[in-house]
DNA sequence: ATGGGCATGTAAGTAGTTACATGATTTA
DNA sequence: TAAATCATGTAACTACTTACATGCCCAT
């Protein structure tokens, strides 16, 4: 027990596109998923010493003493068929910036300023890193071809939410400069976006 | 111990627009603050509890017997300017929809298809319920007017976010297309966007 | 009088992170 | 040979959810 479906998937997942140790699976659960998802060692080795004993994946000693190699089973990779077919569950949302902006009156319009700044700073950053993926995509995954168009999914997924982000931002300034400008009587009027 | 200073910020938060019991505390956080936070009464409770000891908030003997009205105290107001003014802590995401798109090969082109159409869906729902919102914003807080304009932005960040899952949505169905219609030889040549 | 919504609270369980202990191997 | 990196594993802690126990009060 203890070990999420979820952190299986994802364990089960990295060891369908290469085998490796534990430790390069957390580096590549990293490099590679690391903009929409994480997984820390105290999750990863109980979840490979599981799937072991379930015969879904297996270790072979690797050249360094001490440490193993895993390969995905063919049992491994029906169950992670299995496993991905599953629905995806949502954790409720908890963003720590909506929540201060949403009481930002306490924060004031100066604060808030800063907040939104600081988040289109971030998005700005995630979408040049996105951009940076996908032109080195193809190279990258050479040998894992058939893996790439997936990829680009998650890579367009990031950039679509990284310009959300900035627009959001950009609009979000507007309004709490107007609100600086008037600084309590009339509410400042939104016209349509789009 | 035991409750988070991120529970606090909303607990204080929401005895900050309105004194109110623990139970309709939930139903708030819920209703105003459901597309970006959540709280369960196993959080709301003991941060109660807690700040009531700590003088932050006060409690009154209800008009229903056994029930209290909590009202957020001077002291309080300034340990939530504090709270607030804090940098806001982002968790680790756990996208289960990248999750499984990434791995989308062993999945199939089809059942991703089912997955981004539903993820669309709800987008949809999500951009339409944010719009309702909006349109209703100025009449539901009147009373609390001052509070409009960042509740305003709070919404915006929801619009923007679902408007750009529904455009992403389009383009992986598109892409998704391509390659069922090639089967596995040439990969589909990716067009810059924008 | 009873079923449903209001109301409070706690115990148990789940999921996950962080920190630590240990040691091998590589590189500077 | 010392520091950095690779590698494995576990214990303690944190945050949060779910389920339960309890009871009030209103409408039918």
């Amino acid at each position: 027990m203890a070990v999420s479906e979820q952190t299986q998937m994802a364990v089960l997942g990295g060891l369908s596109i290469a085998p490796m140790t534990g430790y390069a699976l957390r580096e590549q659960i990293r490099e590679a998923l690391g903009h929409f998802w994480s997984e820390s060692f105290g999750q990863i080795y109980p979840a490979l010493s599981l799937l072991e004993q379930g015969g879904l994946i297996e270790r072979q000693a690797a050249l360094r003493a001490g440490s193993s190699t895993f390969t995905i089973t063919p049992a491994g990779s029906i169950r992670l068929r299995e496993l991905l077919a599953e629905a995806p569950q949502t954790a409720q949302p908890r963003n720590g910036l909506l929540l201060r902006l949403f009481f930002g009156r306490q924060l004031g319009a100066d604060t808030c300023r800063r907040l939104v700044l600081d988040a289109r700073a971030r998005a700005e950053a995630e979408l040049a890193e996105m951009q940076r993926i996908r032109t080195e995509l193809p190279a990258e995954v050479a040998e894992t071809a058939p893996d790439a168009p997936y990829i680009l999914l998650t890579v367009l997924a990031g950039e679509h939410s990284a310009r959300a982000s900035i627009a959001w931002a950009d609009e979000a300034l507007q309004l709490l400069d107007n609100l600086s400008a008037t600084p309590s009587s009339a509410p400042t009027r939104i016209e349509e976006s789009r």
